[in-house]
Parts: structure tokens; C-alpha cells; sequence
DNA sequence: GTCTATACTACGATAGAC
DNA sequence: GTCTATCGTAGTATAGAC
């Protein structure tokens, strides 16, 4: 094992049940005690990590918007087309919010309990770099006249939150769905078919074109 | 004044602080000294009215639930087209959005918090008809041929989403829009026209016919 | 129907031993 | 790097006066 194993180690896992603590509970139903049991330590040994609970906060949402914005720069890097683009997007966005099963709920958290991140520096950044580059790709496949002409911004927020709030619907969305689990392989598989073809409908001027991309 | 005037006033005005509250700062983050304070009454004022904070909770969410309910009802029992229908309901939702603007916000929280109320009774039932109500309108209008074939289920979490998650954004949501408020007439005005849009090009099998209804 | 007073618990956070 | 001990605050909830 390398030298650091054991620091790195502690401080990682504290961020990954960390996270599944705030997406599962929000903000203020997190539980420092909840999440120091979890990881095996005291509660007080968290704040040799993080100053305060909401530095922990802001540090498990500062890794996923790295995350998600390194998985959408790296699809809309491709120089493929826009069309095939932006469905790979919507695949890669479902097959990352079905992988990590919190994701979900922590971005539709990052939006909902804004009132108490909206003065965090270290998240402004981040969150325009990820929307900036999603409403500029938008406004490109616009312009060239195969995405429909409408309020890129509208257009944004609705796909958000028709792909995203799906897998964030918890127990109450699973008993809609009359499953035990949405996460399971072939629930995320039917998904990824059902969103894909929305989008299709939704976004594509020629929904036709579409078919085999 | 009527004889009850004092008494179901401040039941009242409990209930809507205690939306606003809840819908803010989400179950864990309310607090009923808040909301207290914003009612005029003291904390343990509440305790006459409610019996606990998630008796309250559910008393706020079970009404908000029969809004939503009776509002779907009055639209899809008309005798109309099922392409009408399905745009007044989401105008219908689009306006009651807007106009009680706490109600985006507890309505994705009943999900994403739904680990905390999926034992409550209570809010079976509504959550059950209004589901199930518009499950059964979407089938419909696929057996009908006017609606694209799909999986209603997913088709419904998607519209939801679509259309609930924009007046939830908060701050981060203006942010995006770079306005101060998604609430004023012509954000909503604007809103409604964008979300529109996108469910008839998501929805219907025809989108054309959808011009002029 | 609303108040004062209070019990009990748990939170986030700090200080300092090891 | 993690612990024990502890502080101050604030939470939900109860009992009983008025």
C-alpha cells in the first residue's frame, strides 16, 4: 500500500458517506454523529478533516459538480455532431446518476436548499462553468438548426429535471414504479431507452434523423 | 367576522408558515420555533393545533396533495380531447406552481425526503388517486393513439420533473435565468408558453395538430 | 386558546490528552 | 490522526396556570 494510505483513505470515506448522508437526509437532516458512526471514528475526529459541517457540505458537492462537469465536457469535446452529442450526454448523465445511486438526489438538493450555498465560493464556479457549457452547446445546435429554436435556458432546466428527478424520487418513486429498486440493471436500462427517445422528441427539429445514432 | 374567526385563523396561518417553512429548509431544517415566531404565537402554541412536528408536516402535504388532486380532477373529468386535456393540466400545474410558490419545493420533497413519510397513512391515499389518475389519462391517450407509446410511468416522472423542477431551483435557479425571481407575471408567462412547448413535442404523436388548442 | 416554565435530548463545535 | 470530555445552544415535547 502506498504511505498515505491511511490518511487519504479516512478523509475519502468520510466524504463518501458523507455524501450519502446529505442526499439521503438534505442539509440539516444530516447527522455529523450519523455519518462519524459510519465511518468508524468519533465525531470529533471529522473536524480534523473539515472545519465545519458546512465545509463537508460544500466539499461533497464541490466532487460531484467535478465530476458530472468532466463527464459532460468530455462528451461535448467529441467532434461529433451535435445531434449525436447531446444524446450521449443524456446517456452518460443516466449511467452516472444510476451508478452512484446519490447523485440524483444531490443535485436536485443543490438547487432546493440553494438558500444555504448560495454565498459559497467554492461551489459559484463550478456550477457556472457546468451550466455555461450546457446552455452554449444548446444555443450552438440552435444555431445550426437541429436542435428546436426555443429558451435554451427553459430547454435546460426541464431536461434537468426530466432526467435527474427520476432516480431521485426515492422509495415513493420506486412504489410508482411498483419495483423494489429503481437502480437494478435492467430499471436503469429501461430508463436510459425511455429518457433517450424523450429527448429525442423533445430537443431533436427532425426526431427521424435520430434513428441509429 | 365569523364566530370561529380567531380559532381557524391560526390554524391557518399555522399551516401556510409551516409550508413556506418546510418547503425552505425541508423537514429537518424547519423549525417550529421559526415557525412559530412568524405566526405570533409561541412555540408551544403549536402543540394545541398539532400533536407533533410530523403530524404538521403531514397536515401541510396532505394539503397541498388535494390541491393538486382536485385541480387534475376538474381537467381530466372534462369531456374534452385527451391533446386538450393534457396541455390545461399542464398549464393548470404551470399556474398553481406560480401562483403558491412553496409548492414545487414540498411537492420534490415528498420524494426526495419520502424515506420519512412513506409509513404515514395519511398521505397513501392522495399520493395513491393523484398517481394513479394521471397514469391512467396517459394510458389512455396511448390506447387512443394521440399520445406517443411509451411507458407512462417514465413519461410521468419525466413531465414532472420537467415541469416541477424549474420553480424549485431557488436562488441557483434565478442564478441561471440571471433574473431576481422565476415568480414574476412574465417569468411565469414566458414559463408556461417554453414548458408548453416541450410537452406537446414530447407527448403528442401529432404535434402540428396541437396548434390552436 | 395561548401562555410560562421546564424536562430531556441531541446538535455542532472546542480544548487538550495521547 | 484520533481520542475523551465538555461547552453552549437549540431542538421537540410536556405540565399546568390563566
Amino acid at each position: 500500500m502506498t504511505p498515505e494510505r491511511s490518511s487519504g483513505d479516512t478523509r475519502r470515506k468520510i466524504l463518501e458517506i458523507a455524501e450519502a448522508e446529505f442526499a439521503q437526509r438534505g442539509y440539516a437532516g444530516a447527522h455529523l454523529q450519523r455519518i462519524a458512526s459510519q465511518v468508524g471514528v468519533q465525531k470529533t475526529a471529522l473536524y480534523y478533516y473539515f472545519p465545519s459541517k458546512a465545509a463537508l457540505f460544500e466539499a461533497v458537492l464541490a466532487g460531484m459538480l467535478e465530476v458530472f462537469d468532466q463527464q459532460v465536457a468530455e462528451v461535448l469535446d467529441k467532434p461529433t455532431s451535435h445531434v449525436e452529442r447531446v444524446l450521449e450526454v443524456v446517456d452518460r448523465m443516466n449511467s452516472l446518476l444510476a451508478e452512484r445511486r446519490t447523485y440524483a438526489q444531490v443535485l436536485i438538493r443543490i438547487f432546493i436548499d440553494s438558500y444555504e450555498i448560495t454565498d459559497s465560493e467554492l461551489l459559484q464556479d463550478p456550477i457556472e462553468r457546468l451550466f455555461g457549457r450546457l446552455l452554449g452547446f444548446l444555443k450552438e445546435g440552435m444555431d445550426e438548426g437541429v436542435f428546436v429554436r426555443c429558451s435554451s435556458r427553459h430547454l435546460l432546466t426541464s431536461t434537468l429535471g426530466a432526467v435527474v428527478f427520476h432516480y431521485a424520487t426515492g422509495p415513493l418513486g420506486a412504489a410508482i414504479f411498483e419495483v423494489d429498486d429503481l437502480f437494478t440493471y435492467d430499471a436503469v436500462k429501461w430508463r436510459a431507452k425511455e429518457i433517450r427517445s424523450l429527448v429525442i422528441r423533445a430537443i431533436l427539429v427532425d426526431p427521424e434523423a435520430a434513428t441509429g445514432v
